[in-house]
DNA sequence: GTGGCTGCAAATCATTTGCATATAC
DNA sequence: GTATATGCAAATGATTTGCAGCCAC
């Protein structure tokens, strides 16, 4: 049985095709793909894959986190298969999302000012080390 | 002349009495509001003044820098007269936002990982004190 | 068999676009 | 007088919703 499969096992989701390809994709895959990326590829390979599916699967696998959503992207979402808390920097030139590795102890705090921290997202914008060169 | 004229003055703008009013009143009105929000409040005021009037004019505020665009809630832009660097907390049961001052020397950095580095958005998620307590 | 998945079409809704008129300077 | 602002109506486009039939278990 595949890692996928696992996955969806402990998070108690019944394995179908098009949801462990979607999985599949992701882990492959660490552009930060939109909903619309993902149909692209994969309806390809599986012509029946509607976009609707991609959509319901992204949305089921995000509640189970076993994807991340990313709203760095003002245009639409994008999904990370890694679910660790981690940060991103958008390029405003060619749109290409980075992960990035911050370190910084307050971060980790479970309380701000009296609020409950849930999860936190931290968004770098700019321009990128290729759109720099280029 | 009012602190809102010199303001569009200094940034080259135009001075018209739309513009004024939703400078004057983004000053008062620290809930971080979305376009709607400021067309409702003002177009009361303004029976004139449209929507349009203000997708317009915040567009022109937030390239003048006048204006902050904070994009922490996936379904509308919501807007801050404060545009010094700062950080932000949303409540995901009132969808109050809330400002943050965060302290991390690794935010200062004008490059990271080669990319440059224009503008840095940390974003909180989680339940705000008010909505713990009620 | 039953509940969750699939996928089609239609709806939603913030925001954008085109354009004619009005206003700032 | 010219450039920009205004505001109307229509378009855009990602995402959601409702619902019938299908598949996993």
């Amino acid at each position: 049985m595949s890692q996928f499969c696992e996955q969806l096992k402990t998070a108690g989701l019944p394995l179908t095709t098009h949801r462990i390809a979607i999985l599949e994709f992701m882990a492959d895959n660490h552009s930060h793909p939109s909903a619309e990326d993902i149909y692209s590829a994969l309806h390809q390979k599986f012509d029946s894959m509607s976009k609707m599916t991609v959509y319901n699967n992204l949305q089921t696998l995000v509640s189970s986190k076993l994807l991340q959503e990313i709203d760095i992207d003002k245009e639409k979402a994008r999904y990370d298969c890694i679910t660790a808390t981690h940060h991103h920097f958008y390029c405003n030139v060619c749109k290409k999302i980075y992960d990035v590795a911050l370190e910084c102890p307050n971060l980790n705090h479970e309380t701000m000012d009296g609020h409950a921290i849930e999860s936190v997202q931290g968004y770098f914008f700019g321009t990128c080390r290729e759109c720099r060169a280029g």
